[in-house]
DNA sequence: TGTATAATTTGAACATGTTCAATACACCCA
DNA sequence: TGGGTGTATTGAACATGTTCAAATTATACA
């Protein structure tokens, strides 16, 4: 709204300090402690003002989340710059570096669960006001895989699937009261060692069908983004 | 808290009367449309008297969810009675009778999700707070499981992975805008025809250490509850 | 420069979930 | 029957997310 380029530079200026501001009061009182007059004020804004950049609490929180996404697209660029990585490390990056930039921010990270049963909600993450993200960020995971050789329909459903994976992954995250939540990274290591090989044995005749049934069920319920066209996410239309 | 047999039987039919017009007040009027205030007027009660019963508005979706899964309890036990029907069938029992009941209310099954990435909040779906929940869940799981002739660490798994699945499948319920929600039925039975394949092909040599590391993995991180005693669900402490 | 139009800012007002102290009621027992 | 104890009920008061009409400020253009 006010991060796009058509906005002032001076309205740009105002939200992402409304923005950074309200980061660091939700990461020293929490979420739900910390609430829009102080956020407001913490800014040196009027309440009504952070209403005018912000048309809701959770939105600040999305809007710092895509932050993340965009850092995260980052990282994992930069990461692949090496090119003598195998996949494990590959994904390792992509799972890692998310991880890494959230890992002071577990609290911030629950607010993008609240709306994900709720379809029409602006902010559930798997309805239509998120596809963009959905979209972006599978495409860092497609990144990751490269052209790492592998049969078509494992390569039409690993996106989506390590998508899903991710945030499975991210809500083990925040309930991983572990040290530095090591476990979440113990974790991590594990699936994608276990996805690896199971990636080797896929190719062996016996798993064959089940591989074909499964790319079938898969498209018949939507679960998987379109081809090539901009990619529609989750549960899609009925055919006609 | 009123629904225990310690309370005297007029609190309980007071709170049940609470209950089944809110019930009715959320079907006709939706989740967020009805207010508490609504609620309590509609069951001839004061907005005090409401909270009496019942300490937010959530937790009388909560309450209207332990009742459907004492029904779903019910409703596998009856069908299991049928002593021919093989695994595939009885699962299907299992995923279908839940949808079935939970069918005209969709709208009420969006606020269970909406705690689940709080992992302090008595009413995520993943926290300690329902842990309750989820074991009586798993039982009825295992129950359609039967005494199926399977693998140690397939039986370890199945659970606890049947209940996720079965997570995933009501989001995917809720989000299914095909009439009468056809399509999750047909993803049940498509999912469940694989699971049974898989199953099958499990017992293969080239399937057995990935079996193993699976299950390590899924022990290490927590993710399955312990083998008797009381059931631990999610993330466990790590060990001292 | 002066004015019109748009962008931004403001805080009062509102809606609603929740709390709580006060009150009424029911039941038990001497 | 009367009183006492715990149960149940009440609605006013509160906190906070959100809305909005009005006021202010910036920008564009003649």
């Amino acid at each position: 709204m006010f991060n796009t380029p058509t906005a002032s530079p001076k309205a740009q200026l105002t939200r992402s300090h409304i923005l950074s501001t309200a980061l660091r009061v939700f990461r020293e009182r929490g979420l739900e402690a910390s609430t829009m007059r102080e956020l407001a004020s913490a800014a040196g804004a009027s309440l009504g003002s952070a209403y005018y950049y912000f048309p809701s609490k959770e939105a600040i929180i999305q809007a710092y989340y895509d932050d993340v996404q965009a850092e995260h697209a980052r990282r994992v660029a930069a990461a692949l710059v090496e090119t003598r990585l195998d996949l494990k490390d590959r994904l390792g990056a992509a799972f890692h570096s998310k991880l890494d930039i959230l890992q002071g921010d577990r609290k911030l990270l629950s607010a993008l669960f609240r709306y994900s049963g709720e379809p029409q909600h602006p902010l559930s993450v798997l309805g239509h006001g998120t596809r963009k993200n959905r979209q972006q960020s599978m495409s860092v995971f497609l990144t990751a895989i490269g052209d790492q050789r592998l049969p078509d329909d494992i390569r039409a459903i690993l996106p989506a699937a390590l998508w899903a994976l991710h945030m499975g992954i991210l809500l083990y995250f925040i309930y991983d009261d572990s040290p530095e939540q090591q476990r979440t990274r113990r974790l991590v290591d594990g699936v994608l060692t276990l996805l690896v090989r199971l990636l080797a044995l896929v190719r062996l005749s016996v798993l064959k069908p089940i591989r074909g049934s499964l790319l079938a069920l898969l498209q018949d319920s939507g679960l998987l983004p379109e081809p090539d066209s901009p990619q529609v996410l989750l549960i899609q239309e009925s055919q006609p």
